[in-house]
DNA sequence: GATTTACTGTGACTTCAATCACACAAGGAA
DNA sequence: TTCCTTGTGTGATTGAAGTCACAGTAAATC
């Protein structure tokens, strides 16, 4: 029963807002899944049978292009729930989508035939749902505002803003190639933006990672 | 009692699938509004009181720059809810996105403090509400599609799909310049654009409208 | 009909970002 | 050590889109 105790103890610590009968009912019925850095929780096309709540870890969302390239929209972090996975299962469908664990992840893995029940029953959850829906809709704005009105400059200081803040370090472990896959650029522009933030004193550039100073 | 029996129309002809209780609800607490063509249903940094259903007409949603600029989002039908409309009036937040009346349009207006009330009593009324979720999220994935992985032709090209699926006409009633203010791009841009539209028998160009030809 | 306004067409130029082509440097593997 | 892979720095070139300048033209108003 190893693994319902660790149920129980995620679902305490990141939903402490929910009904004891609505944490019972995803104790028993939740399942928990790990995923390895670099392992995909949701391709594009898939379809899915479950909402994933993050229990722990860093995931990564991706819009994926035609011709396979990627874009980075937003990481979801403990607590939060995938969006898509939501809309997707309620609605049976496939997504255009992919979700990335970036460190070692635990999701735990809700059927959706649960969710018209709790729904219904338990207001925390409908609150929950909606919370998850408006803030990954008002992330997706933010998206559109970036890559609609802004010039690459200010969309690699938003990103590099946006991994300080998610990662929660000023020593950012990435390579000038990834900025460029992330922000579907080309990694010689990334390097040369960089050199000019370096030279206005905002990073210090190493191999391999970049100190963010502001 | 003109109101109430149109109200009651809208309702029976727009939500067929509600319950009959539910859409006595909406008739009863609903207040139809009128917005002439150019008029604003909801704008940037407005705190929300309603959810709007549209009833009548056709609304143009925008995300605003912050230099005024405006950028073409989607289209709301008879029918559709506005998710931000739903999802600030449950929060209480304001939005940074413009809905404008393209044609006269009618919306039925229904307090937030229905919202709890009919989410937990009404299956149809949540499904309503997620679908609208799905269908709104799905549309904002479509617009960073475009503006990510695409030129501005091929936006173009998709811009006047929209327009023609949208609008239900061959004849866009359009000029260039307003074109090019819903892709946030420049009115010289977009007529040298359309000019090759027409010379690969795409289009057909006039003052104040276009004709589409696929 | 004359004047004015709004829309369209196009050449010339600028700018930002993408691409090409290398040189070089750090660090792991042989 | 030497080799090799991977990451970084930078000049040169190209291309797409934005800007400037101005000419023409349809329609609306006087």
């Amino acid at each position: 029963m190893k693994n319902e105790v660790n149920i129980s103890e995620y679902i305490q610590v990141l939903f402490p807002q929910f009904e004891p009968a609505l944490k019972q009912i995803l104790i028993e019925n939740g399942v928990l899944k790990s995923f390895e850095a670099g392992e995909m929780l949701m391709q594009t096309g898939q379809n899915m049978r479950s909402t994933i709540l993050i229990a722990e870890g860093l995931v990564k969302l991706y819009r994926e292009g035609d011709e396979g390239n990627e874009f980075f929209m937003y990481y979801l972090h403990p607590g939060n729930a995938c969006a898509l996975s939501m809309i997707c299962a309620t609605k049976q469908e496939t997504s255009q989508v992919m979700a990335k664990a970036v460190e070692p992840t635990k999701g735990l893995m809700i059927p959706i035939s649960l969710m018209d029940t709790l729904m219904k029953e338990y207001k925390t959850w409908y609150y929950f749902v909606l919370e998850t829906y408006r803030s990954r809709f008002e992330e997706l704005l933010t998206v559109v505002d970036n890559i609609a009105f802004k010039s690459m400059d200010e969309r690699l200081e938003f990103y590099l803003k946006k991994q300080h803040r998610d990662l929660k370090s000023r020593s950012l472990t990435i390579t000038h190639g990834e900025i460029a896959n992330d922000l579907n650029s080309s990694r010689e522009v990334i390097s040369r933006l960089l050199k000019k933030m370096e030279q206005r004193g905002e990073v210090i550039l190493h191999r391999n990672y970049i100190e963010y100073l502001k």
